[in-house]
DNA sequence: AACACAAGCAACCGCTGCTGG
DNA sequence: TCCAGCAGCGGTTGCTTGTGT
């Protein structure tokens, strides 16, 4: 049997909320890991229409998906921009900071880590970041202790145990910006598709009996030009990036880190020189037009809005 | 080589909040 | 103001892969 169709089995069945079981076809939705070939014909209609009106997409597409699940697949896998793998020192430092600040949101923490999804931190966070906090925090709590005896012995010790000497932080402080994390901008990187890759192969595999007749491309592969035409004029309420960066390859080129996804980077525009403050609590959480809205109203210098992330840039 | 266990991660589930009629 | 539809979010599940025995 085919390993989606297991997976398909033991996840039960389609829940009554999906819009999809509303017309009646539940029986017929698909579950499971996603084909190439169903990436593909997502990543072509959402060229096409843009991110929006995911209840539409498996009528449009044909795709045997419910929007849900289509939806989910673009914003965690397929949307362009995104960084898989290995998250950086720095990637991880912004996270726990933020987690401090934000507790378990993850989508607000993915806002500022716009190459990064909410499921992945989210992932990333239950299966390496928790365990090694739980370290830090017992060095924490032993260097702390042991503070607190030195103090005592020196007779500086307040009614709350808490010494008025510095005790060791949870966060790395080798940030030169005063985020409590390093917070300059992450060098470029290869627009590492992967994933998208595997449309490659399927295309090219489509465009080889199309049109066998076609010279290689100068990178060797079969395909000579994207096989979308889009282009910035797509509908979507958010302006998509060229089909170059979502398939480099297609491009014959390798983009380096201009991903704009939903999120769109604005994390990573100049950041400020100056403590973590209300200003930057308010950019935390805030929504932007808000943020943007109390700052020209209420505020600020013009020295605070230089220092926010938003407004100065 | 075969098995058991653990870790990582993609995908699903169900709830919440927003929006438009 | 209410309600239905929809998108988004966070928690959870279970498959895949890696590692140890």
């Amino acid at each position: 049997m085919e390993q989606g169709d297991d997976h398909r089995r033991k996840m039960g069945s389609r829940p009554p909320w999906c819009a999809c079981d509303r017309a009646g076809n539940t029986a017929a939705m698909k579950k499971g890991p996603w084909m190439p070939e169903e990436d593909l014909v997502l990543v072509s209609y959402i060229h096409e229409h843009g991110p929006t009106k995911w209840r539409h997409v498996p009528a449009s597409t044909g795709l045997m998906r419910c929007s849900k699940s289509c939806r989910l697949r673009w914003t965690n896998y397929l949307r362009p921009g995104i960084r898989r793998g290995n998250f950086t020192p720095r990637e991880e430092r912004v996270i726990v900071h933020l987690h401090s600040l934000l507790g378990n949101r993850w989508a607000a923490i993915a806002s500022h880590l716009p190459q990064r999804t909410d499921n992945d931190i989210k992932n990333y966070w239950n299966t390496h970041l928790k365990k090694k906090l739980v370290v830090v925090e017992e060095q924490h709590r032993a260097a702390a202790a042991a503070a607190i005896v030195a103090a005592a012995a020196r007779g500086h010790v307040d009614d709350d145990g808490v010494t008025t000497s510095s005790s060791p932080r949870l966060l790395a402080k080798d940030d030169s910006y005063g985020y409590g994390y390093d917070a300059r901008p992450a060098a470029a990187y290869p627009c590492s598709m992967d994933n998208v890759s595997k449309l490659v192969k399927v295309k090219a595999g489509c465009m080889k009996s199309a049109s066998s007749s076609s010279p290689p491309a100068q990178d060797g592969s079969s395909i000579r030009r994207p096989f979308f035409s889009l282009d910035q004029t797509s509908r979507s309420t958010a302006p998509l990036p060229p089909i170059s960066n979502v398939v480099p390859q297609l491009a014959g080129t390798v983009l380096a880190g201009q991903g704009q996804g939903r999120h769109g980077g604005r994390f990573f525009h100049e950041p400020p020189q100056q403590q973590l403050s209300s200003i930057m609590e308010n950019w935390l959480f805030l929504p932007k037009h808000q943020h943007q809205q109390q700052m020209t109203q209420s505020s600020p210098t013009p020295t605070a809005a230089a220092h926010c992330p938003c407004c100065f840039s």
